[in-house]
DNA sequence: AATGAATGAGTGTTCATTCAT
DNA sequence: GATGAATGAACACTCATTCAT
């Protein structure tokens, strides 16, 4: 079967690293040389390194897309005029996250991906991002809104992002977590757990009560917030 | 009054420049060119830069520490041998999340630290949040077991951990997410609008029923999970 | 007609880099890339860099020559036994000069390129120079030294690389120095109108009287040159 | 008495591989390593090299231009109201040129990088040249007017360029050109040798008839120029 | 005849840290 | 107590060149 070539063990190395490490903590000269490869060989395959990011990046994101595209056309085709229930939607955007890397390596580099995407200064991923899966994410939204009529706009986009909140942080800091949990209460977990665990949650997130008081009334209801006196803001 | 001295400089320029760009991605330089106080200035105050990162977070979780103690003592004060209930607990972390940065600079700072204390290979880092922030947060957890008899031990472990999640990420991740709230909804969101919008879906979600089937059926019940033939771990 | 070949439009393509930038400055991935061709073609066709170099004037110095000799071979059969006129020498060179590079690209372009060779440490270009320019050179230094009997040989000699200099310098800052009379007096000079404006001051230039003193007093004479006690040599 | 200090031993030592090889073809890793300092000296020092190249050139103009002021001051305070004849103008300029390198290193360095900066691509350094020696050229040019009252002024603009040739491209070249001298005429010429020589023949330069043809006729009259069909532009 | 892939040596620059003062 | 100078190691990236096909 041979070794696979540059290219390939550039990406297979890069997302380990990046995965581990973060972007910045991982040179070129770490995958190189952990790629057995000749260091000038990245800026000859991606032409930087910021290319090569956006390259990990691609090899999930695209077939994530695509697949996401085939499996919301399946349900549609199911459903046909009925509303898709929010719990299939979200099992089915599930099953499809889980599916991907799973081709690849592991879903905790995807995330952990991911969480850096936002969490770091890397603009131009956040910009690949969202080119790359904003029409899938688009019309994962329309059905999302169908399956929850009663909630404002708004709310809904602030809901999804409290989930995938709940999902990148598990999943990206996922070893770590799963230390402590394993050493507080004896378990280990797979990620099927996790899912199976994060399942009713989201779900149940989803569906919450509305906030007390409408938007107009903001300032003068919620005892959560206290009236920090400083740059809170 | 006159500047503050420069250590205190140091430290609000760090924090602010960490935040923004993460650590590997700032310099001493930016610190100290920014703080204009001498680049040696860090190493001779701080020893190192890891041990500036430290200095960073220690300046809001030895305040937010002492707060919540304090805070919990009040709590069980007031409610005696009655169980708190979990709508007030998590209030009052909440209450004192707010508080700590609303002294210093802002929330998105703290959250942004801690989201990339956690995602980013800082393992001195979440050693240091573990000892100084561990034993406040058992105090906490026990009082939430004491709100939430039904959860097993472990399943209340991971839904605080998805509600952590979804708190850093909502916050660390603010600016990128208000900015398309804004484009997309027209409004803006203060923190407190947030926050009163969280807090339902929070507590929802530690409420939310447990997963269809027990523990040790794990493998058998989910529909969410395909059986990936690959490396999901 | 279709393209020019690959050979040919590397030289066409470096030419005119090696103009605007220099030889060190410019890259063969500049030149391949502009080209359309592949990279690895200057190497196949020309061998290595420095000999594309090389075949660049190559293109420029032997029409040149060959046209040179025959200007020189016509003036001689017109004119006889006569001596040939200073004048008409220069008016000679300077139109041979002009032609050739009006059938390749510019005079810029050549005279950029004799700078660099002067001023750039490419031995071998001056070498590759002095082989192919050697000849008719000599022939046409005879000829001035007919036409000015009353100079000295070493005279001579240093009269015609003053005004080679004239000549270079300026046609290979050509376009600095015109942007700045452009600027300064409103008008722009074509190639034309600076070698009309040339003509006259080379033409006084090698006919200036001797410098006062003979060489053997040198030393004691001049007024220009104060004594420098250092490293003027 | 001690080794001159990091900077002046990088300057030093930067020059004389500047003017040997050009910029591009210098090296940091050249210049610190013969001038054994240590390699991030230079960016610590300079910033880059860009900014290194400047301050090669500003120990030779700063002190070139107020010597310059100064001599023009004199020469005023001598001639009042009277003209200055241009020989003097000339000679007072030549002198002050020789005067500053004498004390530094050479007057080769200076107008090789002279020569460099005008034929290499590097804006910065012509714009550099501009701002520091300007303001002294203005002055100068002034009165050069004064002393050629028949001449249009951009007529004696392009004339004090063709002599800027002349005397950058002799003695930027000095070594080639001695060399060849040498063998040829078996003399060796010093710089004030050559300066001797090369008065009178600027000084002819400078009052050469005009040419003939006004400059609206320019295309008509010269029998210089061929008329080429190409890119002569 | 021509080229995509690869490479070793080199570039300027930045880094956190140290040290003499 | 504080800092300007310096440093070795590392950085991303570019280079001309080579080579298998």
């Amino acid at each position: 079967m041979g070794q696979p070539d540059t290219m390939t063990r550039i990406l297979d190395t890069a997302e380990v690293l990046f995965a581990e490490r973060g972007f910045a903590e991982t040179s070129l000269r770490n995958i190189t040389g952990k790629a057995k490869v000749n260091l000038a060989a990245v800026n000859y395959h991606f032409g930087s390194k910021k290319s090569l990011i956006q390259a990990v990046f691609a090899r999930y994101l695209e077939p994530f897309s695509e697949r996401f595209h085939a499996a919301i056309d399946a349900l549609e085709a199911d459903y046909g005029e009925k509303v898709i229930p929010l719990e299939v939607l979200l099992e089915t955007m599930a099953r499809t996250v889980l599916e991907v890397p799973a081709e690849k390596h592991s879903l905790k580099v995807f995330m952990r991906l991911l969480g850096l995407a936002y969490s770091q200064a890397q603009g131009h991923l956040r910009r690949y991002i969202q080119d790359e899966f904003g029409t899938v994410f688009t019309r994962f939204v329309a059905l999302v809104r169908e399956a929850t009529p009663e909630l404002p706009d708004a709310e809904r986009f602030w809901r999804l992002h409290f989930v995938l909140g709940t999902v990148i942080f598990t999943f990206s800091g996922l070893d770590a977590l799963r230390d402590i949990a394993e050493k507080d209460y004896g378990e280990h977990v797979s990620v099927r757990d996790l899912v199976r665990r994060m399942s009713p949650v989201v779900v149940a997130a989803m569906n919450a009560p509305l906030p007390e008081g409408g938007l107009e009334q903001a300032e003068s209801t919620s005892a959560l917030v206290s009236e920090g006196k400083g740059a809170v803001n």
